[in-house]
DNA sequence: ATTCCCATGTAATTAGTTACATGATTCG
DNA sequence: CGAATCATGTAACTAATTACATGGGAAT
């Protein structure tokens, strides 16, 4: 149940209400961590009950009010706490690796070509983290202890879309070479 | 709900009980799709009311009797129609990436404690999976239509531990190098 | 004696997804 | 005029985890 944590790294980074949070979930944490905004609420409300955040409301002009989050002191304690916890392995769960074990039982044309699409998405993503990092960290050499985080995930992020890019041209090569 | 599929898949290959498919999603086919007992018995009873699989009772000497399925002509039309489908990206969803995320909201040597214990992890499933790959498919040139699908997921199980271990080393070397 | 393997399940709980709901403002 | 953005939620459902339950045989 690391949604919580994910959270407390969000609001110590910096504050934010339930929907700012949705959109960070939908960005940059989204690339290692998928929040929806009604799980992000409903968690809010219980973080908020242990005492991690708290909120006050702000009135905008021309738009509705919003409730902003910040992280409390028992939250950053919480947070502490758990970096310094062992991280289970994660299980890898992917649909896709069974659909590769299973190719011979369906249509081998249909499935090579969804495997092009997914080169293809991984190739644009790619693209996109790379030109991201072009632009922030252009001398990662001279990075301060803040910005490590944020750049370290962005390079897991770079690493995981040449992976897939990897596995995808090893299958269309096993099957290329096939006829 | 990709569970389902992922049973078809070996149960296509290979008749089981809900015990053995329990065991093989430990091994070969848990390294990219995990599931408990609880949850292959209970989804095996929806797949057999929804004609996909049948059982039948097999009685054995000095052990409990078992209940062996296999896939029905059913199950193996779903399993074609579902292996055309466009498969979803999945979010990849990493509690360790949240917390090197986070890492300076927490104690910096412990994190990285943690990040040398995931490290050796990796590299003790990638020398298992080489280990595995030099075994049995010494030559990836020749081989048959029906280890295609076994072999391309080992091979994914090999880029996916290397993935794991350049990124651990690349943490390693950024906070290393900081010192 | 105790633990591990074989074998199959139920029950309770938590996490996550999908659908539904509302309402103002801004942009094309 | 319609769609998108801002903003916050509830309700229903599905998937998955954890705990509980049983019982024989084999190995240490």
């Amino acid at each position: 149940m690391a949604l919580e944590h994910a959270i407390l790294v969000s609001l110590a980074e910096k504050t934010a209400s339930g929907y700012d949070l949705a959109r960070r979930f939908d960005a940059s944490i989204g690339h290692f961590w998928k929040a929806s905004h009604q799980q992000i609420y409903k968690v809010l409300g219980r973080m908020e009950s242990d005492k991690w955040v708290e909120s006050h409301l702000v009135a905008q002009d021309n738009r509705p009010d919003k409730k902003v989050y910040s992280i409390t002191g028992e939250g950053r304690d919480e947070l502490h706490r758990w970096l310094s916890l062992p991280t289970p392995i994660e299980a890898l769960r992917s649909e896709f690796a069974v659909k590769m074990r299973g190719i011979r039982f369906g249509d081998q044309e249909a499935v090579l070509a969804d495997v092009h699409v997914r080169r293809a998405a991984h190739a644009a993503q790619l693209a996109f983290y790379e030109a991201n990092a072009a632009k922030h960290y252009p001398d990662p050499a001279s990075l301060k202890n803040d910005e490590l985080g944020a750049y370290l995930v962005l390079r897991a992020g770079i690493l995981a879309e040449q992976h897939g890019l990897n596995w995808c041209d090893e299958i269309l090569q096993v099957f290329g070479s096939e006829r």
